[in-house]
DNA sequence: ATCTATTAATAAGT
DNA sequence: TACTTATTAATAGAT
């Protein structure tokens, strides 16, 4: 709808690109805001020029403030660790050790995490470039199905390790975390078995 | 641009609002493909219908990216608020008029997602249960495809919003038992200031 | 930015 | 939902 028909692949000329971006992204947001506004839908619209800027449109106007399944979980954990930093509850000393011990193990337990983490994506990322790498004309379909299949199958085992690690590690969290309130409260009735400490 | 001008207000029939939608729709997702492929830009479009069906489209094939892109973007913002908000020096006041206007979108864009996040991932089982109920010979491999990508895209944000969400919630585990930790190392020096406790 | 010839999108009808 | 067509809207190239 211009002077002239145009093709629709990358604009060469910089500068006519540039002029085409704002112009063309102005209207895609003029068209997406009456979308939303004709026919009642919500509609969120992100543009990032090849120079990274942003442009943005969003309908904006569901705005329900949803507490889901994690969401309760966090409130809930916020709400123990107010309980935690209540300076009555404390732990004693052999016990300390121990906590130093476990909190030690910890840290490992977070490395390993990290490190197989890493793993994760280095194998993911192995089986892109081989797909990148491999001539295409040269390959049949049925090899590039099978490869697919392998991606996926790969994509679903590595998903399937992540979230499996995740629940590990916030179970084994959770658990330190109770361990460390009976600590707290076998070196609280402790304390109060030598009365009531003041400072100096 | 058709046989009357149309006002830009909610169509109230029903049935030429459905039209409408889904005519406008496709217009709006082929005119983002376009502007992604002419300018070579990244393009991420969400469109939910007022009955809950959701549409997308994205460049690139990684809607999480542009998403990351969108962080960033916004963080500089953030940035720019704060250096801003330092009253020795204030941009010009259009410069703020600006900045103030990119954070409400912002914040209407968060929500908007946040909400359709829950949609999405209804729409997923929709999608899904979809895919088993029809009877794919009667399915032409066009909707077949499209089919596909609709899926991609609102399990890759799902997966995306699984992903944050869980790492929250182990960061804050972390923190917790930083706090724990400290907790405990004032109680061992309060013990400490009493002398070794002895069992009575 | 602004102008306009031209193409593209689409509202209403079928 | 799909096609047709009169009409409006978007925009390519020029200024």
């Amino acid at each position: 709808m211009g002077r002239k028909k145009l093709e629709i692949k990358r604009i060469e000329n910089k500068s006519s690109r540039q002029v085409t971006f704002s112009k063309r992204r102005n209207g895609l947001i003029e068209k997406a805001r009456q979308l939303s506004v004709l026919c009642d839908a919500s509609v969120a619209l992100l543009v990032v020029s090849a120079s990274g800027k942003l442009y943005s449109f969003s309908s904006g106007d569901n705005l329900v403030k949803i507490l889901d399944r994690y969401g309760k979980q966090h409130d809930d954990d916020l709400k123990a660790l107010e309980r935690q930093s209540n300076p009555l509850n404390c732990g004693s000393h052999h016990e300390l050790l121990e906590l130093v011990e476990r909190l030690v193990l910890t840290i490992r337990l977070f490395l390993s995490f990290d490190h197989k983490g890493i793993r994760v994506s280095c194998q993911s990322m192995n089986i892109c470039s081989k797909l990148e790498e491999s001539n295409v004309d040269n390959v049949s379909v049925g090899s590039l199905v099978q490869l697919e299949e392998q991606l996926e199958n790969a994509l679903s085992v590595t998903r399937a390790r992540k979230t499996e690690l995740m629940l590990k590690l916030v179970e084994n969290l959770k658990e330190k975390e109770k361990l460390l309130e009976e600590e707290n409260h076998v070196l609280a009735s402790q304390i109060t078995s030598f009365g009531e400490p003041k400072p100096r």
